[in-house]
DNA sequence: AAATGTGATCTAGATCACATTT
DNA sequence: AAATGTGATCTAGATCACATTT
């Protein structure tokens, strides 16, 4: 399974999401669900990186969290609310299993594994948002940065993947010159490679150097979410 | 009950608590747990804040999440982990419900409404963890201060409570003179006034015009807790 | 000592603006 | 047009430091 909370599951749930699920391609920019929406679908991705984002009264937004293949959209169905915490929209494009919640509600009734994996996600996400509550107000926007591109190369195939500065510039709330300034440091020291809106990580180390903290500890809390 | 989410219980689980629970007075500075310690007893405040930090590795250290009698501590315990999400400091004192996690899980096998109640307020407090994201990267210093402030005022009985501004700037990262300069503006135009940590809440009104739009959110969210 | 007030100076990242390349 | 590069200038909040009041 290519996503990592399904491939947790016992094989017979994960039978289940095989042959109810749809498995749908998602383009940069895609709008999910808007914020507050209701959630018809649990959507699971396997190699694109979907983000929550906050929008302010005055037009600014900025990234709340993001999800990847070490978890799925739709946690307010498990946590008894069933609207979303924020408009969703994809940032890295790629593919997903979506599955509907009158069949999510199928699968927690039948396999007790579903609920049971589906919370420790739960957590593991909550330790993401305390993070980057933390690290918003202590760590630089290069910092910053760099754990965006560290997490996305996480969650996907290969080295490189569609993500341009302005969007980066958009998640982080940062001004496009910043993410320019951070990327070409990037870039000068061999770290990341990039051509209009193509990233390449080319060296992973040099990026983990410059990192703050936050990466890996939020690298470790979707970890912990294995059995 | 002073508790939200003890009140919020079954009449026959009101009364387990009540019988089970231990209330204790908590100081200032009080250390709850160390950050990633079992968790023990779950706590739940009636007037008191007590503060998840995080600590960074060159010591820098900053508040992650806020709770109050809308919630309370131990909600990894629900989430099937059972280690603290970071550092718990009391910051306003106050009196708490303690119940050890032995009798909790009596609870959760007796009384179908805690779970439920719980995860209700996972949801919650995962919405103010979205919304401290959003908050700590787009509004200001004068913002941050003012929003503590309102939460702390929704928690605490009356409109005066211990809160030092060397208080405030460690929970907010800020500079004490930061702070200073947020709290004197308030003062002047008749918000607050304070003596040596002790805060008083002198006019709300002033308050909310001068806070951001997170304080309403996260209250909201809080407040949707209720069955 | 603990809490608060304030002043001089620096800097990360902002606003505003324009230029270049595919 | 979309993505990237860069320059002049401003500012919120930082660092560093010291002073006052209970």
């Amino acid at each position: 399974m290519e996503n990592s909370v399904l491939s947790w599951l016992q094989p017979d749930a994960q039978r289940f999401f095989r042959e109810n699920a749809i498995v749908r391609h998602l383009n940069s920019g895609d709008l999910i669900y808007d914020d507050e929406a209701v959630v018809t679908h649990t959507i699971f991705p396997h190699d694109c990186v979907i983000s929550i984002m906050a929008e302010m009264a005055d037009g600014r937004s900025v990234e709340k969290a993001s999800i990847g293949r070490e978890g799925f959209v739709g946690l307010p169905v498990i946590l008894g609310g069933g609207r979303t915490f924020g408009r969703c929209v994809v940032q890295v494009p790629g593919k997903a299993s979506w599955l509907s919640v009158a069949d999510l509600d199928v699968a927690l009734q039948e396999f007790h594994c579903v609920r049971q994996v589906m919370l420790r996600y739960a957590k593991s996400f909550t330790l993401q948002l305390m993070e980057s509550v933390a690290c918003n107000s202590l760590h630089t926007a290069d910092q910053r940065v760099v754990r965006w591109l560290l997490h996305a190369h996480d969650r996907v195939d290969g080295d490189t993947f569609y993500l341009t500065q302005e969007a980066i510039s958009n998640l982080l709330a940062l001004r496009r010159a910043t993410v320019n300034a951070a990327c070409s440091d990037l870039q000068q020291a061999g770290g990341i490679s990039y051509h209009r809106g193509h990233l390449t990580i080319t060296d992973r180390q040099i990026l983990q150097s410059r990192v703050c903290e936050c990466y890996d500890r939020v690298r470790r809390a979707a970890l912990c979410t294995a059995p």
